[in-house]
DNA sequence: CATGAATGAGCCTTCATTCAT
DNA sequence: CATGAATGAAGGCTCATTCAT
């Protein structure tokens, strides 16, 4: 791994795409997607050119930001696998990290909601990736006979995308309501397949 | 009450606000709930200002338009109870109704997520007395033992919101999807309560 | 002309349209028709909006300003019939009058160019209007058998707009070059039908 | 000419000038002379730094580009001289290569028109050999009695110009109107000489 | 000598809200 | 009480040119 032969005239290229990253993140986190990119620029220390040099699109960064935080996903994935739960505890705590990490930045289901139709971009294959996740998660459950055959994974993906949007204020600045988080409507979605039989 | 003597002072001004309202309700329809307000003033013909003296906010035009389909809820509402199905079913139906109406309108549903939080306002008041048709239908299921006694109108009103949400395009003109209407997801929903047991 | 009768709640927006015209006029002349309309806007002690409101696009802007010089044109025209030339003659005084007038703005032959093209536009009228008068004096050029009888006002327009484009610096701040005015061309322009008899 | 033996020095530069302006070339002819000069390097696979290296300016570009075409016009003018014409009948035949020629990118008569008042840069010179070969063909019009003695070069390679600019459309994409190709023009422009006797 | 990343000014357009008439 | 003109901030995007590697 000593590879230090390449030709480097991207290193400052790479600090900035990650400072850019680094900032957006925070942007998001604290003012939503929708964000002025040209304040993110700013922040960054970058003209505007270079952040759009990097992400020609809004939707380019708000990708690249979720693949920054990809490894927490897969680290709670392989963290819910290594419990070795009942296949329906385990799909319930998937679909609570999903709904979870949907809620990371306002805005966010919405820009999700438009990428699951226009697969491709970028955006468009992070969704399938976790779709991917969900389906294999469900697929365990039916075969146990603890979820309903007709479900799909991407059915799952958009009721959580729904929850998270529910529970998350749309126009920035709007507080995420009176206590009234997404939980009880979490505990509805994972009604659906866990069978909430009262009894 | 004293028959007509005067010449038109009240006249004009209702019959504007009616049809601004009925104007609205074309434009929202569609083209969403983001229509350019002079655009609405416009096709009704009045001036901006008085389209803004009738609805100070476009929320207040919102709520007024749904006032006006306030009726058809009240039908489908008295239908169902007129059809004395079983408790479960019945809730069934009305959030069938419930997602359906939230649906009229791009963007719907985000302006009612927002009122839920707002109540007082005109569009939050609408809320409320549709959350109190839901706690009525609900109630009954759970003192049916068909619905879990944890679920509130409001939890069933919000996810009957991410469902809607979730089923209908954000930007005006992007279909929903393929073939995956709100039905999937509003199964789910349903499900929650009105105890999915596969077998 | 004492009708000060009819209510006129648009004394100050004619008067802003004035200003605008007015405005504008001036800028064109100064650095062609390319100048930022916000500047104008600016100049004109007016809000980008109110431009914007007034004329939706850069070219109903130089309609507009082209509008207000018709008068002069018309005024050429008159004088030209007024001196009783033979057909060809007043043709030939007819095209000098058209070239110089496509020579006012710095862009303008471009402008127009592309109108001709794209009728039923505020501008493409314009075109229609001045083609049509020169149709008239080629008309009767024809008639006395001083014009080829198989070319159109169109070809005349299009003729003078490449001469009036080629004694004229495209991009603002070059000068119309060495003493080599338009005349020269024009000169070409005009021996095309004053002498081109076939026979 | 003695093989291989250094590595690549020259080598490289020469080929890659030779592919910027093949590039060029087609990007010239498929989006005009206004493509982004970023594209063009990158289509040729050399960095943006290297195509300013070549060509500092886009004019320079459009030289060589030309210079390329040279071969193809000096073949045009064998061509017409082979053939033994009448003097007038030779220009005109040499207007319409001229014409031709101009048209064939998008831009190019304004840039051509801009280095005629600018000698001296690379594109300047092209023009003045252009001209020169104008004039060739016009003194000896000239001569025969075929044309006018007080045009020069200069002014029919102005007037192609004109008739170039005017038969193509500016902006990219729109079709070059009704039928009415730069014929009609051309055909005026022919007449300005080839009948224009004053006696 | 090549690379290609960074710069950063600049323009157009939209629309909710106010207020003079 | 209606009208509709004016406001004016704000944001996304492009691209020629430079210069560090």
């Amino acid at each position: 791994m000593s590879a230090a032969r390449t030709r480097a005239p991207r290193r400052d290229a790479q600090r900035n795409r990650a400072r850019i990253i680094d900032v957006a993140e925070q942007a998001f986190a604290a003012e939503g997607l929708d964000v002025p990119l040209d304040s993110v620029a700013k922040r960054a220390g970058v003209g505007a050119g270079t952040l759009y040099r990097h992400f020609p699109t809004r939707e380019d960064l708000v990708a690249a930001v979720l693949e920054g935080r990809q490894p927490d996903l897969d680290r709670e994935r392989a963290g819910i696998e290594a419990e070795r739960l009942e296949p329906d505890a385990a799909l319930d705590r998937w679909l609570a990290v999903l709904v979870s990490w949907m809620r990371a930045y306002n805005g966010l289901p919405g820009s999700l909601r438009a990428a699951v139709d226009a697969r491709s971009t970028p955006l468009g294959m992070t969704c399938e990736t976790v779709i991917a996740v969900t389906d294999h998660f469900l697929g365990a459950a039916q075969r146990a006979g603890a979820a309903r055959p007709d479900v799909q994974g991407l059915d799952l993906f958009l009721g959580a995308l729904g929850t998270a949007w529910a529970s998350t204020a749309s126009s920035p600045g709007t507080e995420p309501p009176d206590g009234r988080t997404g939980d009880d409507l979490l505990r509805l979605l994972r009604c659906g397949w866990a069978v909430g039989r009262p009894g």
